[in-house]
DNA sequence: GGGTATTTGTCCGTATGTATG
DNA sequence: TCATACATACGGACAAATACC
């Protein structure tokens, strides 16, 4: 392929032949071209450029006859080794200067040069922290079965190379009502399932049927990447503060939002699961009036030795609740593919406003998806993983342990946990181990106007190993000097 | 017995008979009924929901003659098979929308409650247009590779499955720089691609980056989907008109808007290629001000016997232009792969809004789609669909040259064309084809104010097969009573 | 790994415009 | 004015090489 750009003019007084003459000519002597590289056939060169292949042909005989490049019939046209090339720095003037704007190496403009990715703003997340909370454990994917199904999926399924249903495909809907339903108790037809890349996705497409004058309730503290959403489409937050069994109805009620965004089973990042009688009494809150729950399950697949509650969809009798939840924590982070259900008067909505947009997950993984879901691999993989992470989380509970002054919480289930330390202020724990080399996130930066729990760290255990979990908390331990005597 | 939810409001501007179709319909589709299972008889069906028995025999009815369901006197209604129905998913978009049970709910809008085809006696609609300009010929595509690149990638890459940039892999963003440089003249490094699952996707964050009180201006007759895309993010539209060079300077500048969407290589719908000196002056008029202009290239790869004009993200020297291309088109619509060329002033910007945001595309088909480029796969596959679709259309111009009266204009590329015939008016010649079993679309529909040929229609040939297309001809040339004697 | 359809360099006939005589 | 030659550009046919299944 080239690598610069060829543009043939016709209007010109130089032949169009001698055009692609100089133009190739001059990017094997600037080295754009380098020796063993194949040209472009004399068809697909001649199409590419609306010519004829006579006019290739006479410009690839010039270039042969030159010794740029060498014919080997019926493969195609080669770069010659330039070095062996006579010097060319005796060249006529008007040929060089002709080439230059024919042939233009675009690699790197300059007006683009001091743009790189240092130059813009990047995410102030520190680099791989062992306790990152947005970290999944991948060693036992199974590459295997996915290759497979991916490969029985293309080879079998050449319609899924057609337009596909918005929604998603009918088949990765009717396994995920019957997960939901089985795992989550959530109560929908396979209709009402909207398929999408990510919940960021999901969550655009809920704003923009929510309209721009809808205040939403998001949980304090909670997840950043949720305000962020609402923030650049720029509508109206309120922050609403958490109590022990999850977000305060009254505070809600009173903030004037008419959509909460909710993470009942596994509150991030408290940790809490919201009890019967608080998603009581916020179904209540919704069905008064217009309003709206997303109730967002995102890590509702890891538990550890509790009855699971199942989702507020389920409890939902005046269809006031959408529920969210994603593939990227359970089966991998690259795993762009997550889904909601929608109410059906919602339903309508979105088919009015996005059912004609195709859906933005490829046909091919979303049937891989499907059958990665019916025929077992995605329980068994559940399983597998859910035994590393409880496994882990013992570890990491037993060593906390032994240390003096720290306090758990919110560890029934998913991937994270809260840890307290009395003994020193949140951004000494934080900054003592960064000391250490270990990036921890405070509480804090997750809240907004509320702070409910002092000296409180974030720490996920999706990446960690259970080998260096002991060596890990030690090292925080000493750090923070709490270390019992060894 | 159901085991989905019906719920009936009747709140809602649709009637009830609809929504009760909807649901039921719905429900077949997507599974939750099966082939052979038993509705609920009228009577009871009518208690369950508290509606009158004309309610529920109405949407029967409707359900009978489409075909979902088959009526067993004295016994019940069955769910027919649904397998041996017409395809469904293959409509083009807007087709579907009007008709298809699925979105009728989202036509329920009193200007359009006469539009669906629920009067019509006729069982089904046509299927899938043999002219629809969505249409894609997918039959060459190279299954073996793709699924061997997709092992390949799995097996060698674990790094895949976790987080990935926001803007995409590099290998992608490295291997689309050099093929848009290539081939269509675009000046940009790799840090300056975004790609994003569909032009819709890449449009929404364009709209979010834009905010909210940006005016828009888009070409009329233009694409639909751009103008639903705007109108659902509540954008102000400014509709401008074209001429044969494309998009009218003056009345955009006129118009207030600030934002350009247009399509210069092959103007969608009228075919039209923009000259470099209108594109000049588009350029002087994004250059004067706080102004932007977005290239929309989806066509670019198949050009019969002209020269191409490079894109104008390469002409543009104040870097207003944003490029925007995708592979649903050159490979296949369920490739949900688009890109963009952010200039340096949008990129920052971009950064700090989606910087954190995971990408809607695979990381796993990202890394797959990168060495179908650079491996050399895409270019042949190109090549090879080219050379498919430059013989389809030459037989079609000749069949069309048979017929009198007929003219053609806008075929210098793609996968389109507008055909003209002035011996009857656009709705005679839709409403004649329809009649002939053939399904077409009127110039008309693409346009909002204005009309600038009378008796157009816009005939796409990327689903049609070269051995039906005289067949067809014929059957237009007759059904519009222009054939000559045979 | 083997069979087949496609691609590819090459050769060749043709058309058009221009210069020459 | 006409004939000839040449430069440039276009496209069909052939057999070997290659890509795809």
């Amino acid at each position: 392929m080239f690598t610069f750009t060829l543009t043939l003019d016709p209007a010109l007084r130089i032949p169009m032949y001698e055009q692609l003459y100089t133009a190739i000519a001059g990017a094997i002597r600037g080295g754009a071209l380098l020796h063993g590289e194949k040209l472009p056939s004399k068809r697909a060169l001649c199409d590419q450029l609306g010519v004829s292949r006579a006019t290739v042909e006479t410009a690839y005989e010039l270039l042969t006859a030159e010794g740029y490049v060498e014919s080997r019939p019926r493969s195609g046209f080669y770069v010659s080794d330039y070095q062996l090339l006579p010097a060319w720095e005796g060249q006529p003037a008007e040929i060089a200067a002709g080439s230059s704007p024919v042939c233009s190496v675009t690699q790197n403009s300059p007006a683009n040069a001091g743009l790189t990715d240092r130059g813009v703003p990047s995410p102030q997340q520190p680099a791989e922290s062992p306790f990152s909370t947005s970290a999944v454990d991948v060693s036992a994917f199974p590459y295997t079965s996915w290759a497979k199904l991916y490969k029985e999926v293309v080879y079998n399924s050449p319609e899924l190379l057609q337009r596909g249903e918005p929604r998603g495909e009918p088949a990765l809907r009717q396994a995920l009502s019957r997960l939901l339903s089985a795992y989550r108790g959530v109560r929908c037809t396979p209709e009402q399932i909207v398929v999408g890349a990510g919940i960021e996705t999901l969550l655009e497409q809920l704003i923009t049927l929510f309209g721009p004058d809808t205040v939403y309730g998001v949980e304090d503290p909670g997840y950043p990447a949720i305000r962020r959403s609402l923030e650049s489409r720029g509508r109206s937050i309120r922050f609403v503060p958490l109590d022990g069994a999850g977000m305060d109805v009254e505070a809600l009620a009173a903030s004037g939002a008419s959509v909460a965004y909710l993470t009942p089973s596994h509150q991030f990042p408290l940790g809490v699961t919201m009890p019967a009688t608080r998603r009581s009494r916020l179904l209540r809150w919704a069905a008064e009036g217009e309003r709206w729950i997303i109730e967002d399950d995102y890590d509702s697949e890891f538990r550890y030795g509790v009855r699971p509650i199942p989702s507020m969809q389920g409890m939902d009798r005046a269809d006031r609740v959408i529920y969210v939840g994603t593939f990227s924590r359970s089966l991998a982070p690259a795993i762009r593919l997550a889904y909601m259900v929608l109410p059906p008067a919602l339903l309508a909505r979105w088919q009015r406003t996005f059912g004609r947009q195709q859906p933005t997950v490829s046909r091919y993984e979303q049937t891989v998806m499907a059958r990665f879901l019916e025929e077992g691999y995605y329980g068994r993989y559940i399983r597998r993983v859910g035994n590393l992470y409880a496994h882990r989380r013992q570890t990491l509970l037993r060593e906390l342990e032994k240390a003096p002054g720290l306090g758990v919480s919110g560890a029934d289930g998913g991937i994270h946990f809260l840890l307290t330390c009395s003994k020193r202020t949140e951004s000494e724990l934080v900054s003592r181990a960064a000391a250490a080399g270990i990036g921890l996130r405070g509480l804090s930066e997750f809240c907004r106007d509320a702070l409910p729990m002092p000296s409180t760290l974030v720490l996920g255990f999706g990446g960690l190993s259970t080998e260096q979990i002991p060596a890990l908390i030690q090292a925080l331990a000493q750090a923070w000097e709490i270390a019992p005597e060894t």
